[in-house]
RNA sequence: GCCGACGUAACUCAGUUGGUAGAGUAGCUGAUUCGUAAUCAGCAAGUCAGCGGUUCGACUCCGCUCGUCGGCUCCA
């Protein structure tokens, strides 16, 4: 007899040992079609497997963040079936789930994507059939004999110590893995192939190239449909096509990974930038400023020669070496100690909009994503030590007023004390807890990543979220325990001691040209007015109303709205057309009424017509959006 | 850097088995002077990324270089 307790706490008695499939038909046959495994203690079983001994269970079902991982890693077995079927030489090696789907790394002739299709025309046939997953388990001999043709599944064999090893069938398809698997290959019900690259096996450019094949799979068809949508969607937005096609920035052979900024792209740099300064002098930053290149020495000292050489350009002048600056903060350790400091200077917040340099491997780079020229929206704060919660929770109201500006919303991970690291447990801990105050004061849930600090303090990290609902980490908190040691730096106490101040790190754009792609993406091009390029597009009917345009413009321009006179021989209608794929925000079109009754027609975006404004109500208007930076598309 | 794909006019792209390039958009010119999402006609525009090779002949085939794109952290 098995006694069962569900979550709610109620029990069940079976005379056999039941397995997992049967105990979810006994709650009801549709709960237990969509139940995908059963977890008992912490640990997650296949349906098919047998419960031996009373116990607590809970169903993951196809609602669960788990189900899906399990559908996935089930699907990355298909693919692997698929791959054998069509290339029988082909060899297996890992194939786990990821982020957004799973992958599966084998070892066999490069393919091309095209090749994806009938990869996926045999997966499902697999599907189609149903094939249930079986566990079986094996000693380690019998697994090195069974997998004795891949030399990779001995590899791992080999590694595993205490584990029981399980081999999984489905059809007449082995792998070797740890499950559990969703009961049958039929639950896949919306799959699909994405890519397929290069990498190395145990990510050792030593080691064997295998070919990673991508794939993405959802318990049901409507949600790979809604995904599929979403790539499309993300393609429309891409910041390099609409960069080109709004003309706001461009890149070239002649400096590669360095982006050039168009006029327009400049008018919103300056936007955002602008908006910057506004919200840092509020809250009380000053803004500092230091070299791009700088001597070998100050990198030796900073540590930069030693840890971060690869990434850094350098150049010898008058037979002294140089390095660009990859990083802001050197130079603001000179500027620190171009005086000497009372406690009642701190805490001293200096921001920098920095040009620096890094020199990212070529195949890294990403249109703005990832260049090798940006500017990042430094600040160093140099802080006694009982400063630091106050600090933070300053810096992360400032990164939220800034950020939902834009409509973003973002959540925070912190980042504790690596392996590898330098400085005193007393240090750490006092700086990791004065971080843990902070966020505690703020008052948002975080996510801790044990270990994962950078070596000279931990940080927060902060991680946007877009209008597509994509993740990107921008700003970041981090607390530097080093470069103050290294610099010596000092502040006088009200004990007339020398102490040494803590520095803070932190961005909030991060790289300018990052978060400008970003913002391209997020507003899919469709800018809000303070921040866009041309805010006012003015549209004459005719050729002799150019130079009646070309008055109101120049009214407009004397109060810094941004404008243009399209006055090419075109129809109206087209011009507006035009007017809208740019997503002009304000399309005024300028005919004989408007003349003679001294006002405006407006069109919105959303092609509302208003007309008959005038043009006292039209610049205040606009005016009152841009100073107060709204989001609004809907002005007049 | 490594693997794979790609690089044709300002932009988006076509170019059949190797016979030295074509369309739409943008631009320019002309006609039209027009009232809320594309008027018509004409013109001009390319060292086919660069360099080298094979060939009577290369955008096309081969090699190298540069650049772009997708990956290269996720451990059965």
């Amino acid at each position: 007899m098995i006694t069962i307790t569900f979550p709610d706490n109620a029990i069940k008695q079976f005379d056999d040992t039941p397995t997992g499939m049967q105990i979810a038909q006994s709650i009801s046959e549709g709960f237990a079609r969509n139940c995908v495994a059963v977890k008992i203690k912490d640990r997650l079983l296949d349906l098919s497997l047998p419960i031996s001994e009373d116990a607590s269970v809970s169903f993951i079902t196809t609602n669960d963040a788990a189900g899906l991982e399990i559908l996935r890693h089930s699907s990355a077995h298909v693919m692997a079936e698929a791959v054998l079927k069509l290339y029988p030489d082909a060899r297996l090696t890992i194939g786990p789930v990821v982020e957004d789907g799973f992958y599966y790394d084998i070892d066999m002739p490069p393919i091309s994507e095209e090749a994806l299709g009938a990869i996926e025309t045999e997966m499902k046939n697999i599907v189609t059939a149903k094939n249930t997953f079986t566990r079986q388990v094996v000693s380690k001999d019998e697994a090195l004999t069974i997998f004795k043709d891949n030399p990779f599944k001995l590899e791992l064999i080999n590694e595993l110590v205490d584990q029981e090893i399980s081999l999984y069938r489905n059809g007449n398809f082995i792998d070797l893995c740890r499950g559990p698997h969703i009961p049958h290959t039929g639950m896949i019900k919306g799959f699909k192939l994405l890519k397929i690259s290069g990498a190395y096996w145990r990510a050792d450019q030593a080691r064997e190239q295998l070919q990673r094949l991508y794939g993405i799979s959802f318990f049901d068809k409507k949600q790979l449909n809604q995904y599929v949508h979403l790539i499309e969607e993300a393609k429309k937005r891409d910041h390099r096509k609409l960069g080109t096609r709004l003309d706001l920035f461009s890149f070239h052979d002649e400096a590669a990974g360095m982006p050039f900024f168009h006029a327009k792209g400049m008018d919103m740099w300056n936007s955002l930038l602008d908006y910057w300064r506004d919200e840092h002098k509020s809250a009380g930053y000053v803004e500092t400023k230091t070299p791009v290149m700088l001597n070998r020495k100050l990198w030796e000292q900073s540590g930069h020669w030693e840890n971060y050489r690869e990434n850094m350009y350098t150049s010898v002048i008058d037979e002294e070496e140089y390095a660009i600056k990859p990083m802001n903060c050197p130079g603001g350790m000179i500027l620190y100690k171009t005086k000497a400091y009372s406690y009642r200077d701190l805490p001293l917040r200096a921001g920098e909009v920095g040009l620096v340099h890094r020199h990212e491997l070529s195949g890294a780079l990403s249109g703005l994503f990832r260049v090798r020229a940006f500017h990042q929206d430094d600040a160093h704060i140099f802080m006694t030590p009982d400063q630091i919660g106050e600090e933070v929770l300053g810096v992360l109201k400032l990164a939220e007023r800034i950020y939902k500006r834009f409509g973003l919303t973002f959540h925070l991970e912190l980042s504790t004390r690596p392996k590898k690291s330098i400085g005193a447990d007393s240090q750490w801990e006092e700086a990791t807890n004065g971080l843990k105050a902070a966020l505690a004061d703020y008052g948002q849930d975080y996510v801790i990543n044990e270990g994962d600090g950078a070596f000279y303090g931990p940080k927060i990290d902060i991680h946007i979220k877009d209008a597509l609902g994509r993740t990107w980490q921008c700003g970041t908190v981090q607390l530097d325990m080093a470069l103050p040691e290294r610099f010596d730096l000092s502040y006088k106490g009200q004990d007339n001691e020398k102490h040494r101040p803590i520095m803070i790190h932190r961005v909030i754009y991060g790289s300018m040209e990052r978060f400008f792609g970003i913002l391209v993406e997020h507003f899919a091009g469709r800018f809000p007015l303070w921040l866009t390029p041309v805010q006012v597009i003015l549209l004459p009917i005719n050729q002799e109303l150019s130079d009646y345009a070309d008055q109101i413009k120049k009214s407009l321009e004397a109060h810094r709205i941004r404008c243009e006179v399209d006055k090419r021989n075109e129809t109206l209608k087209k011009k507006i057309r035009e007017a809208q794929v740019n997503y002009i925000p304000l399309i005024i079109t300028i005919g004989d009424k408007e003349k003679e009754t001294n006002t405006l027609s407006v069109r919105t975006l959303d092609g509302k017509v208003k007309m008959g404004i005038s043009m006292d109500a039209f610049v205040e208007q606009v005016l009152h959006h841009i100073k107060e930076r709204t989001l609004d598309e809907a002005i007049f």
